[in-house]
DNA sequence: CTTGACATTTGCCATTTGGCAAATTATAAT
DNA sequence: ATTATAATTTGCCAAATGGCAAATGTCAAG
């Protein structure tokens, strides 16, 4: 796969918010991991996809941990085996780690803002519907 | 590396040694795993090394955990933090709970979509500070 | 507008991975 | 020993990764 895939690319996005919520420039990227910007470029619109040792490298420096990255990246199945619930299981569903991570750095007020929004756009898009069948 | 190593090659080692272990054949492995025998092989005697989906597909067929692999391969660095704490404080904040249980009740897809949306309303209003000082 | 100093993207290419099919090497069974 | 059969290894090659250097984009200062 050449990973060509332009409609699909989580991972890519992913690693970017995340480079930019540290912000760092790829540049900067490139000396903490020691990974090339071009590759790192790629990686994050989704051209390349990035190898497991990739990913070891670019972890650390954008705060994540290394398995989370990897089962971000299907390399590690979701829920390993070790440590049964590290986050709680609400109503057969589950909160996306990567989720919680990011609102967690939120002040509450803009957690719970979020949820109005949410309600607001789901709102929005029941009457839309109804207009057009 | 084309792993051309031929003075220690530990993972193919135990990957070899485990194969024998479950008495499994190269191409019954293959069968399990849907990795090519050739491959395994030249895995084995450590002529390639394997990627991290050639190990995940390994890994059950051979009775590892997945990550218990990736730290044979050195992919991931041995003792992760994963057992630190069950409910992880990111960056001092925390995630309200009441905010965790309705976010979890959501598909992963609009989980992610609100991060979307928080980061567009940030950048506008950061955008709206820089035009009203 | 132009220059300079960045950041990002692209072109190119060496290296590696991993599969298929053919060759080789065990392992049995007669 | 001599086939038959299954297991491993090798030759070859398409596809992908990831780095370097050059091209391009961006943006603030003059």
């Amino acid at each position: 796969m050449k990973m060509n895939d332009n409609s699909k690319n989580a991972l890519g996005e992913i690693l970017k918010q995340q480079r930019l919520r540290m912000s760092l420039t790829l540049r900067e990227l490139t000396e903490l991991s020691g990974v090339s910007a071009s590759h790192l470029g790629r990686v994050e619109r989704g051209e390349r996809f990035p190898s497991a040792s990739i990913l070891r490298r670019i972890a650390k420096p954008l705060g994540f941990e290394e398995d989370e990255l990897f089962t971000l990246a299907g390399y590690l199945s979701p829920q390993p085996p070790g440590i049964a619930e590290a986050h709680p299981v609400y109503s057969g569903r589950q909160l996306d780690p990567y989720v919680a991570k990011v609102l967690a750095e939120e002040p509450i007020e803009v957690q719970r803002a979020v949820l109005g929004i949410l309600s607001m756009l789901k709102s929005i898009a029941r009457s839309l519907i109804k207009e057009n069948p």
